[in-house]
RNA sequence: GCCCCUAUCGUCUAGCCUGGUCUAGGACACAGGCCUUUCAAGCCUGGUACAUGGGUUCAAAUCCCGUUAGGGGCACCA
């Protein structure tokens, strides 16, 4: 059998991270499978339609290399791949349920359903149904041109099976599922219709959705039945939750697909910590690092755990660290320069003769970060100008003002004196200065470290001094000085 | 409230199916140390978990039942 599993979000907004760590696994499989991924647009809630929509979930799907082989951009044997554009193979198939006894039509107004439900709710039913006025009208009672929808004729008595590929079989009575409505008054068909008819018809071999649907699959099971469909498989797999074990949404800081991009991370780490949420290699393989060939040959949607898990931006963190560390150079810088311009420090395009410089920086940084947006803040002094640090901050450590002084003014003439301007050279020269002062080398390197980039916390010294060049160093060299030289005569010295 | 799902360190998890090898393994985070010009990175060390009660069994994290807890669902939304 053909391997064939679909993505089908509603373009209702930006693809929240949780939905996409579903879409990974039928990804997974799928590839792993020599399967067909398909992208569906559910878009039949009319109400509820932003335009933009669609072209956001193909770009994060991009972004995180999850193809698709068939949907609405680049269509496919089973097209269109919009609901709204297959509206009237509902109607032709909610026609066949009505003719079969499978459905019936409802004119029940909204307020008459409203009315019954808070009745209900008064007399302490625990769930609330439709209590069923319009199923056993006889034939043509309602007609056809009247405004009115179609319900689902679930049977009263037994119970129906939801086969679940992770959890086995899950039992629900037939006298707890609500007579569905499957198409709405506006003509539109439910969720409900539309996914069983587009699944069948699209020929889906595997249902991978999150646990959210498991209580309306008996729904679905039933319609299979009522056309007389083999249903395909369904795999529920555990929703991703927030800090606080709620289902992770906006209030839980970064949600969506693009957030993470802007934020500096990658989508291979992105999809590695995506892929560990709710799976694990298992049979002590202990890796926590895979990269998108390792998860396509290890990964097994059978091994997929059933409890929620939690999504820990720690790890995430710690993931995109990880691959940070393991990039090329030249990758790296490639990557890193939009977030750099975005943040006005280097210019678009790129002046050729900076790119030195930048390949100078990226070593000292790359170490140093989580997310590509850190180098803004790790980087910012080299390429701005820095405020004069104030004169508190330029004092060493155990040291007084005065020492602190003389030691800027010994650097100063150090560096003045350097052949060339590069780290290796301008380091033990330093170092003996620190000597000769009688200094810690951590005392001396601090005071230059807040003299040059007016921060106590910066990469590599040397380096980005050499970066910064000679001349902008002894410039902020010679502010220092100032600033000593003032405290110290606003001061008893 | 009712229905359904789930339950191992703070978090992600291995182990559970095929009980003994589990005084429960790894990772993130955290703490301490080493390295070190700061911060990182790296290395070393440390603490922390089988929700609970009952069975079954010579033996249970592993099998069964109850309880509790968490989550999801109960729309002319998906």
């Amino acid at each position: 059998m053909t391997i064939r599993v679909r993505f089908a979000p509603s373009p209702t907004g930006n693809p929240h991270i949780g939905n996409i760590r579903t879409v990974v696994f039928n990804w997974l499989f799928a590839r792993q499978n020599n399967g067909k991924f398909i992208l569906r647009i559910e878009d039949t809630d009319r109400s509820r339609y932003t335009p933009n929509a669609v072209q956001i979930i193909e770009e994060s799907l991009r972004w995180l290399g999850l193809d698709w082989d068939e949907g609405p951009d680049i269509g496919g044997p089973y097209g269109p791949y919009t609901q709204s554009k297959r509206l009237p193979l509902y109607q032709e198939k909610v026609n066949e349920l009505l003719e079969k006894g499978w459905a019936y039509r409802c004119n029940c107004t909204p307020e008459r359903l409203k009315a019954v439900k808070e009745m209900q709710r008064a007399a302490g039913v625990d769930t609330p149904m439709y209590d069923g006025h319009c199923r056993d009208l006889p034939p043509g009672a309602i007609s056809p041109d009247e405004p009115h929808v179609i319900r689902l004729k679930v049977p009263r008595e037994g119970e129906t099976i939801v086969p679940d590929m992770l959890r086995g079989a899950v039992t629900f009575e037939n006298q707890r599922i609500d007579d569905q409505i499957l198409l709405k008054s506006d003509g539109f068909p439910t969720y409900h219709l539309a996914v069983v008819v587009d699944d069948h018809l699209m020929q889906i071999s595997h249902i991978i959705r999150a646990d959210e649907w498991l209580s309306s699959t008996p729904k679905h099971v039933i319609l299979y039945q009522a056309f007389d469909w083999t249903p395909p498989t369904f795999v529920h797999v555990p929703l991703v939750m927030g800090k606080d074990g709620q289902k992770l949404s906006k209030r839980h800081g970064a949600v969506s697909v693009a957030d993470f991009r802007q934020q500096g991370y990658l989508p291979e780490a992105v999809l590695n910590f995506l892929a560990m949420l709710g799976w694990a290699p298992g049979e002590g393989d202990e890796r926590e690092i895979f990269t998108r060939e390792e998860l396509l040959a290890t990964f097994e949607l059978s091994r997929v755990k059933l409890s929620s898990a939690v999504f820990s931006y720690d790890k995430l963190d710690w993931i995109n660290g990880v691959y940070i560390r393991n990039m090329e150079k030249s990758e790296l810088l490639k990557r890193l320069v939009p977030f750099w311009q975005a943040a006005g420090l280097v210019p678009s395009p790129v002046p050729s003769e900076m790119f030195e410089t930048l390949a100078q920086v990226v070593p000292l940084i790359q170490e140093r970060l989580k997310r590509l947006k850190d180098v803004v803040e790790l980087t910012d002094f080299i390429f701005t100008e820095i405020e004069t640090p104030p004169a508190e901050k330029l004092v060493g450590k155990k040291m007084t003002p005065l020492e602190s002084l003389e030691a800027v003014q010994a650097m100063q003439t150090v560096l003045s004196n350097l052949v060339n301007f590069d780290a290796a050279t301008m380091e033990p020269p330093l170092r003996q200065l620190a000597q000769d002062l009688g200094l810690k080398a951590g005392q001396l390197f601090n005071i230059m470290r807040v003299a040059t980039s007016n921060k106590r916390v910066a990469p590599p010294l040397f380096g980005s001094i050499e970066a910064i060049g000679r001349k902008r160093t002894l410039q902020r060299l010679s502010r220092a000085e100032e600033a000593l030289t003032q405290l110290i005569a606003s001061e008893k010295y």
